[in-house]
DNA sequence: CTATAAGCGAGACGGTACGTCTGGTCTTGTG
DNA sequence: CACAAGACCAGACGTACCGTCTCGCTTATAG
């Protein structure tokens, strides 16, 4: 399928928007979301202001697709990927150094501009509940949808970002059978689960 | 107990203290903690920007200031509460509008620099910490407090912070069942009794 | 005469010349000098930049060309015109309102670029000096040529250009009348006028 | 008198002033006025850009304040200075290398802003007729004080600024001879021209 | 009729400067 | 000393133009 717009003018460079997200990630890891200058931004992916301001307007919205960035392939667990291997994705993704300071900062500025509010959770709260409802339908807990949500990512949340504590395997075991329905009945009763 | 040294000159003004953190609490209702400007907040609270500096050195430093004195009161709960009046008094404290958007902020910033780290854990983390194992106290449960710590706290996060949602009753009873030892057993053996 | 090479290729367009010119002076009477823009020029013209560009390299050159442009029919006084007809017809060039900003800065620049000093030497104060040289003929002045210039020129850009007055005839007449060998003689002896 | 303000905070730096006028001078003889820079400006008088929009609002204003700064002495010839020396005083005040291209572009703004206008009329014009007038007054002229205004500046200017001839000893005697009541009378007289 | 060459509009691009806003610091005076 | 006021250096903000560079398309002449 062709392009509906023949798109007039000179084309932007891909290169471009690469180099600018690569200088957007380590900038948040070395400097923080606050820290983070859009002239500084530029300077590092050796680009002029005007080129990041032309395709993102906001530092939120560079933000967001620069850790959408590389949090994509690491939220995109294989179809058949046990409820372990899916939690471990989900706290691989947010355990990305560049995602720690980003993700709660934007979290933070959405919580009073309303389309940052959109841009996360398109695309990062949604996916996030993507990954633990198809871990919770593989669990077969008895624990309500949302809550269950709250659970999962909120404890990785806490864990990972806001604690800055490693996700280990304990960590994932743990938390699998705080939410699992056999967790203690079956320990007790023997009865056994699936 | 007097201060040991008596301090001479003019002594500081309470009421300026006061000005400044409540300024501090509307700047952060109204333009979120990145828009925030220690300019603005002396500017709203009619003080010198100097007075502002003599007393704290961050605009991190002044906002878990300005925030802690708000959910100090919050996160007192009695001594003899329920499980379900601690974690309400938990979510209270986070759905104040001034907090949503400085608690993730703080931590956003502690990823990335440790005094304001320290001070979140000192004043933030920590009172958390001591409400929900109050709660794990009471309710008796096997999960580990680590893990607890993450599963409770990071819940409430996760639903009042980063969702944005309320934590209501159904949240609360919710939570606390899903962490309950008896949970299933319950159901099972029909036996009961909170 | 034909151009000796004829140039393959689309020819450039004459009417892109003048839409180009006009956007030009109208920008100077709009916005002056300083403020005229080549950007501005050429949205105004509905042409592209580089259409601009492949025809002047310089907002200097190109502000020179757009006065010409309408100065240079001014400046073609008739064979036998009289003094006053050729005063006024350097007084009606450089009342022209494009003009009024044009010319002190392209001067202003001359003084700083040698590029912009030669071709305004040429396009402007060349014609202007035989303007004045074909009137001091008529009226036969006894004054030297190099200061006759300043006296007459000067006065006219003196009081059209930095004073913004009007040149009326009285001050035609008057300046004239200066410059005249009969100017007192006459008065005294009663000899007669021109 | 003491001011009757008594003018709180910290006062501004008459140092200061003094090296943003000098850096504007520099620059004007450097790149001539277009390419002035207010960022060049305070980078070269090492000081905050900040700094130099406190004090003026407008890059004609600073230049016109820069000018006046070093044409002031010149303006104020003694009481009793001969007309050569009050011509010389002109002449000398406009050759000064930074009014070359300073006073040229400054009239062609004011032909567009009216605000520069009338700061040019008070600082500049007027100081200059004021020295004419005075020129005037000692020779006895016949000829209207206004368009001898229109003479005398004028060619000073055409001479100094447009062409950007010296101004020389011949000058100032041809110029003072060319208005002066006795210029033919003399010739008349059977003594001769120069 | 096709090839070649330039003109042209559109817009991306690396830059520079704009004029403004804040961050922190400092220097005044007054209380 | 505290405090208000405000100057000051530093530097980022987001915007406007600069002059250059691709694009795709049009319009001419040359073979």
């Amino acid at each position: 399928v062709t392009s509906p717009t023949p798109r007039r003018g000179r084309p932007r460079s891909a290169a471009t928007d690469r180099a600018i997200l690569d200088a957007v990630r380590a900038q948040l890891v070395e400097h923080g979301y606050t820290s983070l200058t859009i002239e500084g931004v530029a300077a590092k992916a050796g680009v002029a202001k005007t080129t990041v301001y032309r395709r993102w307007t906001t530092k939120a919205d560079l933000v967001v697709d620069a850790v959408v960035d590389t949090l994509a392939p690491v939220f995109a667990a294989p179809e058949d990927a046990s409820p372990e291997e899916l939690l471990r994705a989900l706290i691989d993704a947010l355990s990305l150094p560049e995602a720690r300071t980003a993700f709660l900062a934007v979290i933070s500025e959405a919580a009073v501009d309303p389309l940052v509010a959109e841009r996360a959770e398109v695309r990062l709260i949604g996916p996030s509940r993507l990954l633990v409802d198809r871990c919770s339908a593989k669990v077969g807990t008895t624990i309500d949808g949302d809550l269950l949500f709250d659970l999962v990512a909120g404890a990785v949340i806490h864990r990972v970002l806001v604690r800055g504590q490693q996700g280990d395997d304990a960590f994932v075991t743990g938390l699998l059978d705080a939410v699992s329905p056999q967790r203690h009945g079956l320990a007790e009763g023997g009865v056994g689960g699936s």
